[in-house]
RNA sequence: GGCGGCGUACCCAAGUGGCUAAGGGAGCAGUCUGCAAAACUGCGAUGCAGCGGUUCAAAUCCGCUCGCCGCCUCCA
């Protein structure tokens, strides 16, 4: 088996091959910053975060460029609405979008380039595309002529007939064809600028993607993502610019676009109110929780966030951490025992399978689950009847593969400590009281006061804290919700 | 109106031609426990929106019907 990519431009699973041997170069729309970033961005970010990790976890070099959008109109909007310059918008939501990204343990690409400083390279292909006829100047602004590049609509299966006629865009009437983008716009007084050979103005949005793609990673890249909704007329967009420009096809070989996030069956929208930022999110739900949660559906599918959701997340995480634990803390020495290369080979395969089938990260969960489940079992009968063969072969497969795992999905990487230390640390019972409480209770137990010892337990319980008596002491962790 | 997608158990969700339809959450019962919790075991879709068709064989392919959603305008 081997890498299957659903592609957006073939509508079909196609066999992944790098354009050139060992090298994969992946351009990825980061956020336009005028805002904080919502639930969806992180969807995005997390799934190509995703594909980024398992191309190089292939072995592959990976190139990965995700840009931001620092300069728009809602950005100046923004800006005049809370009346401060432009830039120190566009930077306060960089510096909020980086924050959250590292708190969902998304790996830092290698180019995150700013739009503002690939103006140069914007410039130079705007120009090519006046000198070849596919652009015109209109007093200052510069704009792409939809007609004159042979199939567009390719990728969002639109044809500019239909197009026309169902267009409710408010058109320009000095537009040669309502069709027509902007590739350049003049500025009105006080607005952001920069010197072109068409008078002061700024970039239209489109162009950046194919400037920055073709500046960082080339004229003909691997692996371009986003979100469904950029499909049209953004990417679409994208490739009558650069192909036009560069007269090579194609731009992109495997286009990949994620579906969307509803909150609570409702599509997310400024007018309902209902945009969820990922700090919001990160105040109710570990970043843990919230990226298993994302990575649970297929990414082409949307997927609802609601509170059952992300508690069947936390509930998940639970189960995981606890059998870990469980393992770590019982059997340490056969848990690190090693796994020898061929089999560990052997033993991930079902779990790379999954993977190479359009990133099928639902499935890898479902596996690792049943291994949960298996790890479980094993430990049942070796704390009845002792550790045989069967055990000292599978544990260290088992946790192996999960640390495999671990390490492409970004979830179930840490280590149980961790992992338990932080679900405490959201304790609604400052810990050294609840610590205390066991104590006391364990106290009563010892005299055979259950009555007493129950009351306790009941207390912390309905405070949110669960107990747990082991062979090792009585341990306690936050309920979930 | 045009284009695209989806409908699998109480909820989430994988499976897209062929083993008893993964897995998680919730629920019920049992084992363990002083009682619990956790873990394990068992129960839970004779059926994959409905109806037809193709096939030796269909949740999976084709057709129709119903329902839901997205894009066509800035949007991850």
């Amino acid at each position: 088996m081997s890498l299957r990519i659903y592609n957006s431009l073939t509508r079909q699973k196609e066999e992944f091959k790098p354009l050139k041997g060992n090298e994969v170069t992946m351009y990825v729309c980061g956020p336009t910053v005028y805002d904080l970033s919502h639930i969806g961005h992180a969807r995005s970010a997390v799934v190509f975060d995703v594909v980024y990790r398992y191309l190089k976890y292939m072995g592959y070099n990976v190139k990965y460029t995700r840009n931001y959008t620092d300069i728009d109109d809602k950005i100046i909007n923004r800006a005049n609405k809370d009346g401060v310059p432009w830039n120190e918008i566009s930077e306060r939501y960089i510096k909020a979008f980086d924050e959250d990204m590292k708190a969902l343990g998304v790996a830092i690409p290698t180019e995150c380039p700013k739009a503002t400083e690939t103006i140069e390279k914007m410039l130079e292909v705007i120009q090519t595309l006046i000198d070849k006829g596919f652009a015109y100047v209109l007093d200052g602004d510069v704009y792409y002529s939809v007609r004159k590049f042979e199939g567009y609509g390719k990728l969002s299966g639109k044809n500019i007939e239909e197009l026309e006629a169902g267009a409710r865009v408010e058109v320009d009437e000095r537009k040669e064809d309502p069709l027509d983008f902007a590739l350049w716009k003049s500025s009105k007084p006080g607005e952001p600028s920069w010197p072109s050979p068409w008078g002061e103005g700024r970039p239209g949005w489109h162009i950046e993607c194919s400037a920055m793609s073709q500046k960082f990673l080339g004229e003909t890249i691997d692996i371009h993502g986003g979100g469904k909704d950029l499909i049209f007329p953004h990417h679409e967009n994208e490739i009558a610019q650069s192909e036009a420009a560069t007269g090579k096809q194609p731009f992109v070989r495997y286009w990949l676009h994620n579906g969307f996030v509803n909150i609570e069956k409702e599509k997310m929208s400024k007018s309902l109110g209902n945009i969820l930022t990922i700090k919001d999110a990160l105040k109710n739900y570990s970043s843990e929780a919230i990226r298993l949660f994302l990575l649970s559906s297929h990414y082409r599918s949307p997927i609802d966030y609601s509170q059952e959701s992300l508690r069947s997340a936390e509930a998940e995480l639970d189960r995981f951490y606890e059998t870990i634990e469980r393992m770590e803390r019982g059997w340490p020495d056969v848990v690190r025992g090693a796994v020898n290369t061929e089999k560990k080979q052997n033993y991930i395969q079902p779990y790379i399978n999954a993977m190479d089938d359009d990133f099928n990260t639902a499935a890898v969960k479902g596996f690792i689950f049943e291994r949960v489940n298996e790890a479980n079992r094993l430990m049942d009968n070796a704390g009845k009847w002792g550790i045989d063969d069967e055990f000292q072969k599978m544990l260290p497969r088992i946790r192996t593969g999960f640390k495999e795992m671990a390490g492409i999905l970004g979830v179930f990487n840490r280590t149980a400590q961790e992992y338990f230390q932080e679900r405490r640390a959201r304790s609604p019972i400052p810990a050294d009281e609840i610590e205390k409480l066991i104590a006391q209770r364990a106290e009563a137990r010892k005299n055979r006061d259950f009555k007493k010892g129950d009351k306790i337990r009941k207390k912390l319980e309905e405070n949110g804290i669960l107990l747990e008596d082991t062979p090792k002491g009585t341990i306690w962790r936050v309920k979930i919700g």
